[in-house]
DNA sequence: CGAGTGCTTGATGGCAATCAAACACCGTGG
DNA sequence: CCACGGTGTTTGATTGCCATCAAGCACTCG
């Protein structure tokens, strides 16, 4: 049985090791999931939240015509279906782009928290108002920009929340198609492929395989106009709660 | 001094009388910001998030260029600021589209709420999800959706958060310039005044100065591609908290 | 009355979609 | 061993939605 990843626990405080050890037992075990295979369906009874331990996912709605929009892409670490926790039957479709492996988390189990350890609470609080700041940039990046600043902003995200679990800084392992990509960014895969070819071509990334080198960070943070974001870590108002 | 809007807040659960007395008590008093005017500024440090009790706001990125790209449209009882609490310096600007009145919580009191009024702290954070399913749905508008379709779902997220807090169903009072809603759809004023007008032109909607006539909501609602959602109200997990 | 703001309409151009087809890679099976 | 289908990448030709540029119109206000 592998660890639990902590980091979008431990990212905006530190939490004491009684939270640390009730977070711990909340969920349930390790289940394994393969590639393209729905995690949740949209339209399922919201039951409980999921934790992704290892691989890739992506949150989508499906619309009528059966096209999906992707959303969100979700690395290890990430915390996935919260957002259907406002409503009775899921609003997206959580689908698993690599293998992965997950826990679930039981609704009674963040009622828990809320009651016993309102710092977690307060943590998980945070993390969500963080998830909307990751939404409102790709907003702003499908909004008003060109598909190639659109591409640049994604893979310094991705690169910058993998760097933030641990992996290699300017490498980044990339296990989607070009099609994935193009539903992320709201594009075609032809498209992808040509802005994709453009960065290569321009020095701003190296492609070997799957593999996708980050050659001029500096310049491809430029390039997506997306600011380096500074998140809080341990504010007054947070380790007032523990008191 | 005029009575401070809990929709947001009840909207989830219905809290007892010591939270929300509590709630109550942590905003301060009422402010008036004119038109155009900034309620805060990106980069500005976080102290605080507020509650607009009336007028129309939006949140927005600045860009480098001097452009900004609208995130949110916020109507009277929305909470503005709460996705820089993951911040220090906050991430988004908030401006008053018309003349509003806000009235602001510091972040002490969020601390208070999730340590002395779990039940509340718990519906903060549905809400909070709430907001990230609105994100996402602009989102998937934005990203695949012609400009026809993402003016239907702007108009009606509107109309059906306006008939929440009460107003009249069918009847949207709409304080925006074209220009605006150019920038929230990731549009031209130019292009956004065509698609109005054709809209219009189909029998889809009604304008009368600044009064849109939501004509035909259920054909509307196909037109946009969103499904109306139902919220959880009283769920099993929220109400645990408070025994 | 002139300036400012917002709405409307027309002409032109560009970015990305669409359509189409090759090419590379890989596991399978004859 | 190579033929084969399946998946993913690459390239070219054409089309279309929406941006851009430009200008006229309506209304308000000092």
């Amino acid at each position: 049985m592998s660890d639990i990843p902590m980091q979008r626990l431990t990212e905006f405080a530190e939490p004491n090791a009684n939270d640390l050890a009730l977070f711990r037992s909340l969920f349930g075990p390790e289940e394994r999931i393969s590639r393209r295979r729905d995690i949740r369906t949209q339209g399922d009874p919201v039951q409980e939240i999921f934790l992704l331990s290892s691989g890739w996912a992506v949150s989508c709605f499906d619309s009528r015509g059966g096209e999906r929009q992707i959303l969100k892409l979700h690395t290890p670490g990430d915390v996935l279906g919260a957002p259907s926790l406002a409503m009775e039957t899921a609003a997206e479709t959580l689908v698993a782009m690599t293998e992965v492996t997950i826990r679930a988390m039981p609704l009674s189990a963040i009622g828990r928290i809320f009651k016993e350890a309102p710092s977690l609470a307060a943590s998980l609080f945070i993390s969500a108002q963080q998830e909307r700041i990751f939404l409102m940039e790709r907003l702003a990046s499908l909004g008003r920009m060109p598909a190639i600043k659109r591409l640049a902003a994604l893979l310094l995200h991705v690169h910058d929340r993998l760097v933030h679990i641990g992996r290699e800084r300017g490498v980044v392992e990339w296990p989607l198609t070009q099609a994935d990509l193009a539903d992320i960014l709201g594009l075609t895969n032809v498209h992808v492929n040509r802005i994709m070819r453009s960065l290569d071509q321009q020095g701003f990334i190296k492609r070997k395989g799957s593999t996708v080198i980050l050659s001029d960070l500096v310049a491809l943070r430029r390039l997506s106009g997306v600011p380096q974001r500074k998140w809080i870590h341990g504010p007054d108002w947070l380790a007032q709660i523990a008191l």
